[in-house]
DNA sequence: TCTGGGGTCCTGCGGCTG
DNA sequence: TCTGCAGCCGCAGGACCC
């Protein structure tokens, strides 16, 4: 659950069906995924308070049981205090493959709906089903069978919201958990919209709304009152005028069926802070190389290395730097981020997270490759395939950068010139 | 209470270039 | 040759989302 989901209030009162003219978007979300998931291999912990989450040091909770909320638990909380809230939970580690497969099977059934389906997360998704009225019948009736569906075929419930817009159809799904189903008919948007909190606007998190809460705004409706100019000088440009659009329920933004990643990362919390510059740049190594074949896999090489390093008292540091040409190479991306680390000041400051991210992607067969003066990458790229080859046949840990595997027998690591 | 991991987007600033 | 300006790009940080 997000923390927009915390939100929720109970829908309205069953009555007349409403009017669902000109509502041709459908946001399906499904109720407590991960958990229910898990449940299909485990149905004895139905009605039960379950926890999916990490259970490190430092986890945190992913995913709650309807059962675990009514104790307060919720998705981001620290497990720390989700199991001192309900002692009694049941508490699972994430199988983020599982989930994905699930998610895999769930997207094919709204893609029997409509090509026009947008993923948010492995869990919802917007759909345009204006294309498929003539067919299927009418936006509700629709959203009624991908329930029975998604119930049907996976054994899992789902909630749906119908609206005209991508943002109130959203709203309208948060509204009606969990396996619920509600229309905001194209005439009742202000009338939905008006009084809930401004924080249930898409973009408004804590810093937000404690600036709205000093301008006096609680509400949706207060904040649609204020001109758009005094938003915008407030809380800049873009929020500002984005924030006045969604409290009138204007959203014109369409169901875009797939648009291309624009990053790819990887970051890791350690148990306990670390200080010592061999152990980051062992993590550094280990990350860049679950970046670097996360890239290859997707075909895709980026341009800008930057590293995330968050100090013990949780200020956060990020160092980029962008390179003459693209890459998807492990041992580019490793070295530019120790470079980066090096540089950063922090080599003897205690740090709780490291992380590694490559931005500015495009597909590798659109890549301007230049050849370099002192090309350093001739060799490692086709070593690095002739790795990922092995991994898919035997295993992600069969071949290894030497600094690792010796850190798996517990003695020391190895510098840059030296770790793979 | 003590805060994961994967992302996107926006803002402000400084350097470079025409 | 110098200055001012606009536009672009790279970089850093922050807020937000699920």
């Amino acid at each position: 659950m997000s923390r927009k989901q915390q939100l929720h209030r109970p829908g309205p009162p069953p009555g007349p069906p409403a009017d669902d003219t000109g509502c041709h978007i459908l946001h399906v979300d499904m109720d407590a995924f991960y958990v229910g998931v898990e449940l299909l291999e485990r149905p004895e912990l139905r009605g039960r308070p379950v926890i999916v989450g990490g259970t490190g040091a430092r986890g945190v909770v992913s995913s709650a049981s309807y059962e675990a909320r009514a104790y307060g638990v919720h998705s981001a909380m620290p497990m720390s205090r989700a199991r001192r809230l309900c002692p009694q939970a049941v508490v699972l580690p994430p199988r983020h493959d599982r989930y994905a497969r699930v998610s895999a099977a769930v997207m094919e059934i709204f893609r029997s709906v409509t090509p026009l389906v947008e993923p948010l997360a492995l869990d919802e998704a917007f759909l345009d089903v204006a294309g498929a009225r003539r067919r299927l019948g009418r936006p509700a009736e629709i959203a009624r069978m991908i329930r029975a569906q998604v119930a049907e075929q996976q054994g899992l419930t789902c909630s749906v919201g119908v609206a005209g817009t991508k943002f109130v159809a959203k709203l309208a799904s948060t509204r009606c958990k969990p396996d619920g189903m509600l229309v905001v008919p194209a005439d009742g948007v202000r009338e939905f919209l008006h009084p809930l909190p401004v924080a249930a606007l898409w973009g408004v998190g804590d810093r937000t709304e404690e600036a709205l809460r000093r301008l006096g705004l609680r509400t949706v409706g207060q904040l649609a009152q204020v001109p758009r100019a005094t938003l915008q000088r407030e809380l800049g440009n873009a929020l500002g005028a984005h924030l006045h659009d969604l409290a009138w329920g204007r959203d014109p933004r369409p169901v875009v069926p797939r648009s291309p990643d624009k990053s790819i990362g990887a970051e890791e919390t350690f148990d306990v802070d670390v200080d010592d510059p061999e152990t980051i740049r062992r993590e550094l190594l280990r990350l860049s190389e679950k970046v670097g074949a996360r890239l290859r896999a997707a075909g895709q090489v980026g341009r800008t290395v930057s590293v995330k390093l968050r100090r013990s008292d949780f200020t956060t540091l990020t160092r980029s730097r962008t390179l003459r040409e693209a890459t998807d190479v492990t041992r580019m991306i490793y070295v530019t981020a120790c470079e980066l680390y090096e540089a950063s000041g922090l080599d003897r400051a205690r740090l709780r997270l490291v992380g590694v991210r490559v931005e500015n992607l495009v597909p590798a067969d659109q890549a301007v490759r230049q050849p370099a003066l002192d090309e350093p990458e001739t060799g490692w790229r086709e070593a690095e395939r002739a790795v990922d080859q092995v991994s898919r046949r035997f295993g992600s840990g069969a071949v290894r950068p030497a600094a690792l595997v010796r850190r798996a027998g517990g003695t020391g690591g190895a510098d840059e010139g030296d770790a793979r």
